[in-house]
RNA sequence: GUCCCGUUCGUCUAGCCCGGUCUAGGACACCUGGUUUUCAUCCAGGCAACAGGGGUUCGAAUCCCCUACGGGAUGCCA
């Protein structure tokens, strides 16, 4: 039992929830970190819902979350199969043993695992019926998130449903036994049931595996933990949302761990050497979008030009922004403007557009608020001649020459600046002005200001 | 209802195990100022928390108890 193993064991549902993917990726950290092997099964139990394209979104997520599984789905291993709908045999062979040792007995067409302890019957509140109950001696839970947890269960428990196929509760067990599972980690939400979990370990006769019970990511207003139809819980939408996969990660890294300094931003190479269980928080945790963004941003804004360019290139495309042939080299020169002001992949489009398109809109709040000081068609009337006398379109000699001509008339230069980017781009803000105009091209320039002016 | 878990700035958190160095640190957000051009940049500064009450102790964010609040479980879902 020198190896760690330990798995991420989801259902397909079609979706991939946030999560499901923190659960897994403190998993994979921790076979990581170790040394260990991270397993991926899949509880496929619930034919209704479990197509192959749910199967495909589970794991595309883990795959662009770059979270590689050593045994599993499409690798294989020596434990499989990994699909529980393939492991009957298996459980029929526990369940077997279970019978044996006088475990069980069928009621309603189910097969109960039998508690050990004296009965008797009691109202139960939530029930709202009598029901039999046990007094079983208390199990006790050795989390290594939480401490020793003590918690008795005090009822009878279905196995296998009356169509035969086992539940939850018990696959998981049996798996975790034969598969050599050594570690478990996974939400908080499952330690009320860790209790029949470590009941059905015993009646195995079979050490129960290390526990830790991770916080819960909780949404980001109002109560409870986060589901599916919370704004931001699908990692498939941040994939489409041109979110930065090591942004993400990063991000989810931090909800309920850290490295008990004062780090934050980490590739993942630091994140595996620093993931352990001592760093994991007990308390749940909110969701917060702004930060992820902002570490995203982060991440965007310090990466090589020509990656931000592979990364933009197809999103402003498909935004209607470029065409599909558009040429790299002014992409790039664009976007080397845009990538320190741009806040995410996701609004570029609109940030940067007027760069490729001159229908652009003025806005014209913007318009009205520059028009206080001084008419914008006038200042741009004015400076026309001086950027058409530009010989090198450069933001040197558009600075020395703009200077000149300001100084001639007693103004400052910067005086021009926000209705020249008006003028150009419609906006109120942008990129460095005089870089934008070099980019932007004299002609181009020209053409949008002579327009303006009317 | 019952059981289990939790509770430090608005949010993520450090500190808690091994009480004094905590007038509680960092980050995101927010606010202000600066960068004598825009800002969705950058820099500087600011706002802001130990849930409450009892103990224990010379001393408690740190240990104990109670209460409140939050979360979870209580499915022939996983």
């Amino acid at each position: 039992m020198s190896q760690v193993r330990v798995r991420f064991a989801p259902s397909p549902t079609g979706f991939f929830h946030i999560g499901s993917a923190r659960t897994a990726l403190f998993n994979w950290l921790y076979a990581r970190h170790t040394g260990g092997k991270f397993i991926l099964r899949i509880e496929d139990t619930d034919k209704a819902r479990n197509t192959d394209e749910s199967l495909r979104v589970l794991l595309e997520g883990m795959s662009w979350m770059g979270m590689d599984w050593d045994e599993g789905p499409e690798v294989g291993g020596d434990y499989g199969p990994y699909f529980q709908s393939q492991r009957q045999a298996i459980y029929d062979e526990y369940l077997q043993k279970l019978k044996d040792a006088g475990r069980t007995y069928e009621k309603d067409g189910a097969i109960w695992f039998k508690l050990e302890g004296e009965r008797y019957t009691e109202y139960d509140d939530f029930k709202k019926a009598e029901v039999e109950k046990v007094k079983a001696a208390p199990v006790v839970i050795d989390d290594t998130v939480r401490g020793r947890v003590e918690r008795a269960e005090e009822m009878d428990f279905v196995i296998v449903r009356k169509d035969g196929n086992p539940v939850f509760h018990f696959v998981n067990v049996v798996d975790d036994i034969t598969m050599g599972i050594t570690h478990v980690i996974r939400g908080e939400d499952h330690l009320s049931n860790t209790s029949k979990h470590v009941e059905l370990f015993n009646a195995f006769g079979v050490k129960a595996p290390v526990f830790a019970h991770i916080p819960l990511i909780l949404k980001e207003s109002g109560p409870g933990k986060m589901s599916k139809r919370d704004k931001g819980a699908l990692i498939e939408e941040y994939a489409q949302r041109g979110f930065l996969a090591t942004a993400v990660r990063n991000y989810i890294a931090l909800l309920g761990w850290n490295p008990k300094d004062e780090r934050e931003k980490m590739d993942i190479d630091e994140i595996i050497e620093l993931f352990d269980f001592p760093g994991i928080n007990k308390g749940n945790s909110r969701f917060d979008e702004k930060k992820l963004s902002a570490l995203n941003t982060e991440y965007l804004r310090e990466m090589p030009i020509e990656t931000y360019t592979w990364l933009a290139r197809p999103i402003l495309h498909s935004a209607g922004v470029i065409e599909e042939d558009a040429d790299e080299d002014y992409i790039q020169s664009v976007l080397k403007l845009c990538q320190g002001k741009a806040r995410g992949l996701d609004d570029l489009a609109d940030f940067c557009r007027y760069f490729f398109q001159d229908d652009y809109t003025l806005d014209e709040k913007v318009g009205a608020k520059i028009a206080k000081k001084a008419d914008p068609k006038e200042l741009i009337a004015e400076i026309l001649p001086v950027l058409e006398g530009v010989a090198d379109f450069d933001a040197d000699h558009l600075q020395a020459s703009l200077e000149a001509h300001a100084e001639s008339k007693g103004a400052k230069v910067f005086a021009y600046f926000p209705a020249l980017r008006y003028a150009l781009s419609g906006q109120g803000g942008g990129p460095d002005l005089l870089p934008m105009l070099a980019v932007l091209g004299q002609e181009q320039v020209l053409g949008r200001l002579k327009r303006f002016v009317g």
